[in-house]
DNA sequence: CAGTTGTTATACTATGGATATAACAAAAGA
DNA sequence: TCTTTTGTTATATCCATAGTATAACAACTG
């Protein structure tokens, strides 16, 4: 899995580090049990300072995409709280689908953005 | 129109004020041509500083949803730049839906959530 | 024993969010 | 004409956050 910076972003460090983890979960390239590098490590591969990579993995504990254990570091490990999970997406999406209604996007180009992005998933 | 502050929120104001205005015009409770109060006047209503409104007013041009006129104000102009839409769309679609893939979130359930929220648009 | 792990603490810089005044030209209302 | 309101711009301040830099410690690994 290939986790890289955008130096240029306006997204912060962490923030982006999560997303990848997070779509690299949903795209099964990490799969529940597999271990995320140490924080030395993938901040150095990515060239960035380690409590930054440390903040990405207590945003995703604290989310409930991993588990930090004491030997063997940060492992995926998702708590499957689906209720939350629906409160949380039926927010974003509102707004993301506003934000393309009001540019003219139909419902139809949705669904399919949808099941193509659901496609590379799972 | 209601648009109110969450004071509590971790979301900056001015991404608040942007995101209500944004479902506001997805809702048809904005119309293209219609005007937004004043800096001045909605900073009162909601409670917060004029700049904090001016800045999300800066954000909403900027992105194509206002039009700033000397003599009018704030006046909604979508710009319709479709393609632009349909990339950032694509792009924050791929995020939201990977947090609730992992959590266990069907297709189908997606596509039902779709559907209701565009049921309160357009 | 040496090296690496997660973890915690402190300190510093830089940036961004929010506020507070202030001032100005242009437009609107009386 | 006078006053008010408008958007706009300019400073300045305060605080929180992001990111970095060292450092240290206990626990696990080889």
């Amino acid at each position: 899995m290939f986790i890289e910076i955008d130096f240029n972003s306006e997204e912060a460090f962490y923030i982006q580090l999560r997303n990848q983890i997070i779509i690299g979960i949903a795209t099964n390239q990490f799969r529940e049990g597999d271990t995320l590098p140490s924080v030395r490590q993938l901040a150095e591969n990515v060239g960035i300072n380690m409590h930054t990579v440390n903040k990405a993995y207590s945003v995703l504990k604290q989310e409930g995409f991993i588990r930090l254990d004491r030997r063997k570091g940060a492992v995926i490990a998702l708590d499957a709280d689906k209720l939350h999970a629906m409160e949380e997406l039926e927010e974003n999406l509102r707004v993301v689908l506003a934000r393309a209604v009001c540019k003219g996007v139909a419902e139809e180009e949705v669904h399919q953005m949808v099941s193509e992005i659901f496609r590379e998933m799972c």
